[in-house]
Parts: C-alpha cells; structure tokens; sequence
RNA sequence: GGCGCUGUAGCUCAAUUGGUUAGAGUACCGGACUGUCGAUCCGGUGGUUGCGGGUUCGAGCCCCGUCAGCGUCGCCA
C-alpha cells in the first residue's frame, strides 16, 4: 500500500503520529511562505500543509506549482491545526499533515471542470469526462449505494435458498417484444445472435431443470429509445422460483423491499404492501404505475354528462366516451388563463386529447369557467356534487376515449403532483399492481398481442374466457410500483403445452413460428415443467428512487445519451472493412 | 418519427426593442503574500455567439435548415 491512511480517516487521536495519505488535489492554496493542500480521495478530504520549520524555501514553492486533480503522496506527522483555525466542513477538519514535501504521483491536464464545482457543467461535458465527473462526491455516494442495494438483494436471495446462475448474453432473437440488438455470428454467417431483453426463457427453462429458486442479477438490453428512466443498457435482479403461485412471489418480494428500505434509508415500511388491481388502478388514476403519494384520485362524470347542453360533454358521452376528471384542492388561485392554456396545450400535444375543460369554485361554492355559461345551475351543481368540490378548488376534465382520458388525467395527476409539491420529498410509496389483462388488442391491426409476455398465465378463473372473451381474460401478473415508477414486474407463467399453444393461437403464433422460435422451450414443457413464476426487477430505477434522483444517469456509471451513445469512448463507432468482411457484412443506404 | 427547451471565453452565466469595440464570476498564465480552507491582493491571456443559409443599413437576438444535449409523445411483450 502507497498509504497508510485514506483521506477521511485522520482525527485528533491520530495527533502526533507519522501518517501517508494518497489523493487527488481538491484545492492548492499557496501563500508564498507556506502552502495548503486538500487532498481528496472517496472517503474525504484532509489539509496537508507544506511549510516551515518541516519544509524549506524550495520546497514550498516547487508545493505552490502543483495543479488542480494532480494525483499526490503526502507523507507527514498528523497535527493539531492552530488555534482558531480548524475547519468544522471537513470530518479531518481538526487536525492536518504537515510535510516537508509531497511526492507527486502524476500530474493532471487543466481539468474542464472540477469535482467540486458548484455549478455543474452541461451533462454532455459530465458524460464526455466522466472519469471527473463520477470523482464528484454525489457521483460516489451514488455508486456506492447502488452497490450496497446489489449486496443487501443478493444476501437476501442467499439467504432464501436462490442459487445463482448465469445465462447466455448471446442468444436468438425473439419475435415479440421490444427491438433486440443484434450480434453477427462470424461463423454463421447472415446469422445472428441477439442481446437480451431479459433472462426471460432461460430462468424458465432452470425451473424445468429443478434449480426451484434462481436469481441473477442480469445485463438487459432493448434497442428502443430512451428516457429520463430509462436506457438501452439496463440491470435487472432476475429471479423465478418453482411451485409457488403470486402470492409467494409477492410476499418474498414484500420481504426484499422491506429489508432494503431499512439497510439503505433506515426506515421502516409497512408489510404487506398494498395492492391494487390493474382495473382500478386505471379507474381511480389512469395508469398501471399511479403515483400513490398524493390523492388527485379520477371521478368519472360521464353519468352527468349524458344530462348537460353543453355539447363537448354530451356528444362525448353519447358516443360511447368518458367524462372524467380531477380536483386540485384549494389551489384554484395558483392557476393563471395562462397556466390553464399550457395545460390544455399539454394534453392536447402529448395525449392526443381534444381540449381541457375546466372550472374554478368560486368563494359561494358556484363553478367558473369560461363555458359555464353553458350549463344549468343545476348541472353545475351536480358537477360540484360528484367531485366533492370545496371554494378555491380546481376541476379539471377530459371528454374523451377511455383510453386519451386515462393517459391525460395520469398525465396530468404527474405534473401536478410534481408542480404543486404534493409530496415529500423524502416519500416513499411502494404498492403492487395486479390481475393485468392478459392481451392488448393493436389499434391499427386489431390483432392481440400479450400485455407481457406470451409465457403469462391467465388467472385461472379466467381460463375459460381465453376462447370466448379474451379482452377480459386477466393474467396472474403483477408489477412493482415506486413512487409512480416502475420498479419490477413478473408473472405466473404457463407450465402446460396446450394452454401454451392456446395463447400462441390467439397472438397468431402459428405451430412453425412457435417451434422455429421457442421449441425449446415447448419442449421443456412437454418434459415435466414444474408450475413457476417470476419477476424482474429495475435495478437502476431502485437505486434512483431510493436515492431520490430524477434521472437514471445518475446512478449507471457510464451512462448513454438519450441517442443512444457513449460521448466517453463515443460508441458506436464504424468498424475496419476487414471485421465487416470476415462477418460477410456491408453497410448500404436505405432511404426510410 | 412528432413536439418542446437549451447551445455566447476552458467552465457557469449576462448582454435593453435588432444598434458603438460581446461583458462578469471562475479557471488559466505572471507577480506579491506564513494560517488558508470558495484564500486574498495586483496584472494579463482567452470569443468563427454550435454549424450553414436568409432578412436587414446593421443579427448573439428575427426567419429557414442542420448538428448536439435534455425533456416528452409514439415506442419500451
């Protein structure tokens, strides 16, 4: 070791005796007869002084050269610092090294910018040097608590009898689902493997194997674009376990949150989580991953609709759509005609709706708006009635398809929960969605597809609507929510051929695509499949709620812009013609 | 692919309605200084206002295109 101690350790019961620190050059504040230097590692930072009587003329000013992020060994005696000046921002704040000189472990470039600037450079600077960026100390508490989520999950899996197994990066490329990225195969050529999206058909093939709990914590990757939470490169905690039904899955993941939620943030959550289905989910918040931290709960007013003039609410409501909307409690005076029109402008931009209808409650308890002059007393009054509506609220309303009213109120319920602060900041709300429907129909085809996965079993209440009615056909699925994001999502999955040839038929698999392309695992299905399911989790998406940030390039260590490349090494980059000609590959143009 | 925001010195930002030589802090360079810790003081370097075109007597500012970063919708079984 080039140190005796790191730069966060030294305190006043180390005065007096020789100490070797190693770091980086926070701060180098010369002052022509003596210099101070912070010396920076991950775990803090300690003053180094170098100055009479330890160092001579020549030493202090060849300590005066030294730059910004230069790399340093100090070595010296731990001491008191003066009278008066100790420093009650540094844990090593009392004492400092005093040495005769450092020995300069490598210089540094002129640094873009620092670790401890104040205020951060533009992200794509942080991303282009992000080996300066991740020395910030935000940076490191981040990847240190990531760390230390992985540790707790993977103990706690242990712990459980999981054994962990690891499963191919290279695999085949999967029909449904999302864009796989895609690995040309030298040896096959025109063939190619596909990267992951997730350990999906493997961990399904280990219960088939007798491995009864598997857990891996998996590289996932889908070539779609991104988000704030999300990124093409991804990590999940996979797991799957044999002869268990949703309920086992839940409660041992029940278990994890509350292990987790105490280890890294010390608090207690409440066991079991709460549970809502997909159906009311979608009724009272317009989503399947509703931000239960605050109400703004969805009132459906399409009864009273269908009685009004007014045209927008009426013709709506006749024609088969909704009338639903929100109040903001007491608010109403916080919302100018000009924040109202970026609402409305909002859901009509982003959710496809045709207009935000809204109305104010007036101090006597009447309704505002500037089309109320299109409605009854009385209809107002109903209104009022159905949304519990005090003086100062806001409604807000959507006529719309089920559908554009879900995602618009959601929509809506999201900024406003952020805009209006109706949270802490330090909440946490975990709950689980559940009895998913096990099919979405494609607007534009109109063929079915599944809402998970093709491998999702039907509750088996439900297994009789898979012929006559299979849009109400519910799944023993079930998804993890964090703070209206979600953080993990699994299912039961069919364990019998022939309710897995019944699903296939209906997403029109047809018996050659299935077997070209699962055989495999119809196989292992045919050879004593024992009842199992699963679930994934977001690894990433955990460790940035729990750590309170909003964005999931905060918590990935080299992280991809929002195109998809690495400013860092900048991938992707083009390759030799030589590497395209061993892989029997040429680029060509296509004109989309 | 659509919509929106941003782009000015190494970095963070400013620049009146379109009007003189584009400024400040910080970093950097030189000098002074023994107690600083956002050191201080004196002096200095540093600009294709992302790029290309247009309007105008005149463009950092207006218009069109384009590139990049971010946010969002579509997309993400």
């Amino acid at each position: 070791m080039l140190r005796s101690h790191t730069c966060g350790q030294l305190r006043v019961s180390d005065v007096g005796s020789e100490a070797t620190l190693c770091g980086w050059v926070e701060s180098c504040r010369d002052h022509g007869g003596a210099v101070f230097i912070d010396l920076r590692d991950r775990y803090g930072a300690t003053q180094v002084v170098i100055g009479p009587p330890e160092a001579n003329q020549q030493q202090i000013d060849f300590a005066g050269r030294i730059g910004a992020e230069w790399v340093l060994k100090a070595t010296g005696v731990v001491s008191h610092r003066l009278e008066g000046k100790t420093n009650e921002k540094l844990a090593t704040g009392d004492i400092e090294l005093r040495c005769a000189q450092v020995e300069v472990l490598n210089t540094s470039a002129v640094p873009p910018f620092v670790p401890s600037q104040s205020d951060l450079p533009n992200e794509d600077l942080r991303l282009k040097y992000r080996f300066l960026d991740l020395r910030r100390p935000q940076m490191q508490r981040s990847m240190i608590t990531r760390s230390q989520i992985i540790k707790e999950m993977r103990d706690y899996f242990a712990e459980h009898d999981f054994i962990d197994v690891e499963t191919p990066i290279l695999g085949r490329s999967t029909p449904e689902g999302a864009r796989d990225y895609l690995v040309p195969s030298r040896v096959h050529p025109g063939h190619f493997y596909a990267l992951p999206q997730s350990p999906q058909l493997y961990k399904q093939i280990l219960m088939v194997a007798g491995f009864d709990r598997y857990v891996q914590v998996a590289k996932c990757f889908r070539d779609e674009d991104l988000r704030a939470d999300r990124q093409p490169e991804f990590t999940q905690l996979d797991l799957e376990m044999s002869f268990v039904d949703a309920e086992d899955i839940i409660a041992i993941i029940d278990g994890l949150v509350a292990r987790v939620a105490k280890k890294i943030l010390g608090r207690e959550v409440q066991l079991p989580l709460a549970r809502m289905s997909y159906e009311e989910a979608m009724r009272r918040f317009g989503s399947d991953q509703p931000d239960l931290r605050y109400a703004l709960e969805i009132v459906d007013i399409t009864e009273i609709a269908k009685t009004v003039e007014f045209r927008v609410f009426r013709g709506t409501a006749d024609e088969g759509g909704f009338v639903r909307g929100i109040k903001v409690d007491g608010r109403a005076e916080e919302f100018s005609r000009r924040r109202l029109d970026e609402l409305t402008e909002y859901v009509k931009r982003d959710f496809g709706a045709r207009g935000l209808a809204w109305f104010r409650v007036e101090p006597d308890g009447s309704l505002w708006s500037p089309t109320s002059k299109n409605f009854t007393a009385d209809e107002l009054n109903r209104i009022t009635a159905a949304m519990s509506a005090k003086p100062g609220d806001l409604l807000l309303f959507l006529a719309d398809s089920w559908n554009v009213t879900c995602r618009g109120l959601a929509g809506l319920r999201k900024r406003l929960g952020g805009e209006l602060k109706l949270y802490a900041a330090d909440s946490l709300h975990c709950s689980w969605i559940t009895e998913f429907p096990m099919f979405e129909k494609d607007d534009e085809t109109g063929n079915w597809h599944a809402k998970h996965h093709p491998f999702t079993a039907p509750l088996a209440s439900d297994l009789p609507l898979l012929k006559t009615n299979p849009e109400a056909c519910r799944a023993q699925a079930y998804d993890l929510v964090i703070n209206g994001s979600e953080a993990g999502g699994g299912t039961i999955r069919i364990h019998d051929a022939a309710t897995q040839s019944q699903v296939f038929d209906l997403l029109g698999i047809d018996q050659e695509t299935a077997r070209d392309r699962f055989g495999f695992l119809l196989d292992a299905l045919r050879f004593g499949a024992p009842p199992h399911g699963g679930i994934a989790l977001g690894i990433d998406r955990w460790v940035m709620l729990l750590g309170g940030l909003e964005n999931i390039r905060e918590v990935i260590a080299f992280p991809k812009t929002q195109k998809a490349t690495d400013l860092m090494t900048e991938a992707p980059g083009t390759v030799d013609t030589a590497q395209l000609n061993e892989l029997q590959l040429r680029t060509v143009s296509v004109k989309t």
